[in-house]
DNA sequence: TTTGCTGGTGATCGACCTGTGAAAATCCTG
DNA sequence: CAGGATTTTCACAGGTCGATCACCAGCAAA
């Protein structure tokens, strides 16, 4: 269902053209990417919380194996990818028993690279159980990811599965306004077809039920025109936004901002 | 750290020089190897409870492709190695990006090829953390990994292999809601098939068990529309959720009440 | 204000989901 | 190879959920 999770990858390598086209890669799929052209201290890696680190050995000098060595055994969880110059078969083989995960030759395809730190990633992954389980909490809301439910304190707001995944999508891009069109994209799977009213309506169902459990908080604010907002705000907050905010332009002309009226 | 646990292979190839090779190796690395010079219907490959196949796409005429991607639907947890003749940037990427988890070409050193599967097996088996010894304890409940059996007491529950793995792999992620088909993957050990109920069948069996011999603890816990979870929970608590509706019918009367459709 | 949309709400009906019993298929052991 | 145990599959019965619809209220522009 979240296939694509976006990747966090560190490449050391010094071969620009090769780094520039690979980046450009990465950065249309979405990923994170730190770039090093030298050698870096695997305590710097832990604190990148990589995925996955592409280098290329010739950078590490005599103490490649020992580097190599290092950082699989620090980070286990890493997917290393050695992408080096001429390299022999002893030596790969060498690499992979050390704990890198796969080698490849230059010159290489970055489109090559770039599917193999994939299936690295997502063969990691896939051990890895729960890569969203961390429990959200929003207001007097805690959302369970593990229990495919929300909490006001120990009291369950009894959502169903839909209902739970709108209102965990639209907690995880909290303070953002989603168009329906990609609510529905993301949490039914598919295109919305036109004109329809389901988002609505489990918006509604969703407000319902927050209101039983937590009714002196305000979680969904609609925005006119647009689509929904999640932002927990305690009520007594009548309301009255629009601050004049003389910095930042506004959007469009006569553009509803922030006008937030919730049901009822 | 991680002794090189012996690997159950199968090899796909007709290149008897190559494959010759590479049994020998892998004899001697002590695994186990199972050989074809034929494609093997995903079917059989499921029965051989393999950590990794190695093949080369060439035996698979026109079908490779959707060979590939049926093998790496069917069963995520193989480690899959394509060890092709000549092939385009774009072979590769395909491949990797349907499932496949390293691709080699020919001609190929078969250490290298070792190397890689290990490699490959190493990665997955990595999340996958094999404490079977340690009994868990649950309500009345005592699972023990070593009897392959759950006692109430010293009264055993007379589960049968399934039965166990089941209710193991439930008590391990207790208060996890785990969904079908991950259950399935992690017992049975391959994607559960749509429309399969075998899941459902066997936690009536054990929830019928559990109630023989624990009759005043309620285990397992449906949550409609995703799966299950197991959380020992004494009788009684049927959770009277204060209803807005000042309603006076008394709920069901006595009916058997031993499935607790507690969070959906 | 009127007019044209957009969003909120309640209700409905069919599709989907789960529990269950039992037959069919398969595995396993003696 | 037979016989029993185990697993898979099937069909049916309720129950739940979600896609839609109709209708109304609130917003924006004229």
């Amino acid at each position: 269902m979240n296939p694509q999770q976006t990747i966090r990858l560190a490449v050391i390598d010094n071969d620009s053209g090769f780094v520039t086209v690979l980046a450009k890669r990465a950065e249309a799929a979405g990923w994170q990417l730190r770039q090093s052209s030298g050698a870096v201290p695997p305590r710097d890696l832990v604190a990148m919380k990589l995925n996955a680190l592409l280098l290329d050995p010739v950078l590490l000098g005599d103490e490649g194996w020992e580097y190599l060595d290092r950082v699989a055994a620090m980070l286990p969880d890493l997917g290393l990818v050695v992408c080096s110059g001429r390299s022999t078969v002893a030596q790969r083989v060498r690499g992979l028993r050390l704990g890198v995960d796969d080698w490849i030759n230059k010159p290489c395809h970055p489109e090559e690279a770039i599917a193999r730190i994939e299936a690295v990633t997502r063969r990691r992954r896939q051990g890895r159980r729960e890569f969203e389980a961390a429990p959200v909490a929003a207001g007097e809301l805690e959302i369970r990811p593990d229990r495919f439910q929300a909490f006001v304190g120990d009291e369950a707001l009894d959502l169903t599965r839909r209902e739970f995944e709108l209102l965990h999508l639209l907690a995880e891009e909290r303070g953002q306004v989603l168009e329906r069109e990609t609510i529905y994209q993301r949490v039914w799977g598919y295109a919305m077809a036109h004109g329809d009213r389901s988002v609505d309506v489990f918006i509604r169902k969703l407000r319902q039920k927050l209101e039983t459990r937590s009714p002196s908080w305000a979680y969904i604010h609609t925005h006119f025109g647009i689509g929904y907002r999640f932002d927990p705000e305690p009520a007594g907050i009548v309301k009255e936004e629009l601050r004049p905010a003389p910095d930042a332009a506004p959007a469009a002309p006569s553009q509803v901002v922030h006008k937030t009226f919730t049901a009822r």
